[in-house]
DNA sequence: GTCATTTAGTTAGCATAGCTAACTATATTC
DNA sequence: GAATATAGTTAGCTATGCTAACTAAATGAC
C-alpha cells in the first residue's frame, strides 16, 4: 500500500516527463523532416527503407509491422520505392511470401539521407556545452529501453 | 587548432548520439500514433490544435509556421477542425489576417487525446527503475534545451 | 487426393496532409 | 490613385493512412 502511495506522489512528475518527450519528440522530427525533403522521396518510404537497410531483408508483412503500418499501407510503399529502384523483391519457398532487399542504390540514398538528418542534430549538440553533450550522450540510450516497454 | 582536433575527434560519438535520438523520436511517435485515432482527428489537425491550445490564438501564418508548415496547407488543415467546430476564425483590425483560438470544445478533446498519449509514455515510464526514471527526466530537460539551438 | 480454411499480398476506393501555382482581397507606398 | 506587398484561399498534384474485397498459395480435414 506504501508502494502505491509512493508511485501516486510519483505519478505527476512522470506525467510532466512523458509530456515532456512527447512534445521533443514532435518538434525534434519536425525540424529534421526539412532536410528529408532533399532526398526526393517521401518519410514513409525512407523510414521503411531504412528497416531494410540497418535491419536487414524480410517480408512485406514484417516490415508493416516494424512501422506499424496495414499491410496495403506497406504494399504500395514498396511499390514506390520498387519502382525508383531502392527495393528489390525476392521470392520464397513459401509462394505466398516476398523477400524484401535494399538495393545498392537504395542504402547509398539513405546513407545520405540520414547523414543529413543526423548532422543537422548533430549540429545542435555540438553547439551544448561539453558536459550536457556527454550527458546527453549517455542518456540517449535510455530512451531505446524506454520503447521496449512502450 | 588543438579545438578543433578536439571537436573531430568527438564527431563520431556525437553523429551516433544523433542518430540514437532520431531513431527513437521517429519510433516514440509511431507508437504514440496508436492512441491518437481514438480522437477521431487526424495528426495535423490534433498538432496544430495543441499550438493553440497550450500556445494561445494566432494567424493563419503564424499557426503555420509554427508547425513547419505551408500556408496552403495549414488553410486546409483550419478548414477541417472549423467544419468539426474545434476552432474559431475571428476578424482583426488587419482585414487580412484571421485570428485563431481553439474552441473550448476543442481544448477538450486537445486535453483528452494528450492525455491518452502522454498516459501509455508515463506507464511505460513507471516500468522502469525509480533511477532510470529520473535519468529519464533529466534527459527530456536536456532535449528541451537542444531544441533550442535546433 | 480434393475441398475448405487460413495466410500473404495486392487492388480499389476513401480521407488526410504535404507541396506549388495561381487567384482574391486588403494594406502599404510612392 | 496606381503599383506593390502581404495574408489567405482555391485548384490540382503526390504521398500515406485506412477498410473492404480480391487473388494465390499453403495447410488441414476427411
Amino acid at each position: 500500500m506504501t508502494r502505491v502511495k509512493q508511485k501516486s506522489l510519483a505519478n505527476r512528475e512522470l506525467l510532466a516527463t512523458a509530456d515532456q518527450l512527447h512534445s521533443a519528440a514532435i518538434h525534434l522530427l519536425r525540424r529534421l523532416r526539412v532536410r528529408d525533403r532533399e532526398s526526393g522521396i517521401g518519410p514513409a518510404q525512407l523510414s521503411a527503407l531504412s528497416v531494410l537497410v540497418f535491419g536487414g531483408a524480410r517480408s512485406l508483412g514484417e516490415l508493416a509491422d516494424a512501422e506499424q503500418v496495414r499491410p496495403p499501407t506497406m504494399s504500395r510503399i514498396v511499390a514506390g520505392l520498387a519502382r525508383a529502384g531502392l527495393v528489390r523483391r525476392r521470392a520464397t519457398e513459401d509462394g505466398r511470401r516476398v523477400r524484401l532487399e535494399a538495393t545498392a542504390k537504395g542504402a547509398k540514398i539513405l546513407w545520405e539521407g540520414r547523414k543529413r538528418r543526423v548532422q543537422s542534430l548533430a549540429q545542435a549538440l555540438f553547439s551544448l556545452s561539453e558536459e550536457d553533450c556527454q550527458r546527453l550522450t549517455e542518456l540517449s540510450g535510455l530512451l531505446q529501453q524506454l520503447l521496449r516497454k512502450l
